[in-house]
DNA sequence: GTCTGTGCAAACGCTTTGCAGCCCT
DNA sequence: AGGGCTGCAAAGCGTTTGCACAGAC
């Protein structure tokens, strides 16, 4: 399912969602930024149409449990969304402490933690990996 | 500075900071407690000490900010807290996502996550690991 | 026409803050 | 005696919820 190929009415009605201008413009300013994006910064570039702040977090749930976005939690306090690229999978994300600028970290953990884990009869393992450092523009 | 040895009073007056009834019972929870404990969880074992939810929130941050205690972030929407313990350092966290029970993972990640980083120009680097899972009692 | 999504308003849970008074050192 | 720590009350922030209406299919 190649949804960063699709058109947005498509990938609503895939799921069963129905097409609304929130959800379109919405995906369409997920879709168009690389990093995580917090409520805020969602709703400022959503100017030029009027919604509410409570169908914004409903619609990003729902978005979110529909598998369209990925919930990105890196401990501010708030949940970050970001456009859900099934080719560009699986990755973490490397957070600057002074300017918060995100960018992505390409590696994954080894194998040998899941191993581990599988062995103790874990199940259904995820995991969740980020970095905090100063970047080099504010160094 | 080996915090486990040494009586709570010494550990607070090390720092600068004044030993109370509060602070005392607190870190005899956090020091006997295995995992890291939600504020809730901390209050609920105080019982017959009388104290205020703020004052309980203020004394956390401020024994975080002395590095007494360590701050956890699971992304369940709340902050959990740790006795730092000096002897067994780093560590991460697994935790079950039925019975939300938090077990200590030994390994941490390789060094190449940190080295590609520190090429690129990051300083100061941190990071944060931790895993959810169905375990063994709950599968 | 049906059912889903929205706007509005109120409430939630976790955490912080201002201020006056207490108590540790 | 002095300043740090506390209790109380109020507010903060991100997020959720109930309800009636509008709009997508």
């Amino acid at each position: 399912m190649h949804t960063h190929h699709e058109n947005i009415r498509d990938i609503l009605h895939q799921r069963g969602l129905k097409s609304t201008p929130l959800r379109e413009k919405l995906l369409q300013v997920l879709k168009k930024n690389h990093g995580p994006m917090s409520v805020e910064e969602i709703g400022k570039k959503l100017k030029g149409l009027e919604f509410d702040q409570a169908s914004l977090f409903r619609t990003l749930k729902k978005l979110s449990e529909s598998g369209v976005l990925s919930q990105i939690n890196l401990g501010e306090g708030f949940t970050r969304y970001e456009f859900t690229c099934l080719t560009h999978d699986h990755h973490h994300h490397v957070m600057c402490t002074e300017c918060k600028k995100i960018m992505v970290m390409p590696f994954c953990i080894p194998p040998k933690f899941e191993t581990w884990l599988k062995n103790k009869g874990f199940t259904n393992i995820g995991h969740r990996l980020d970095f905090s450092a100063t970047c080099p523009e504010c160094r």
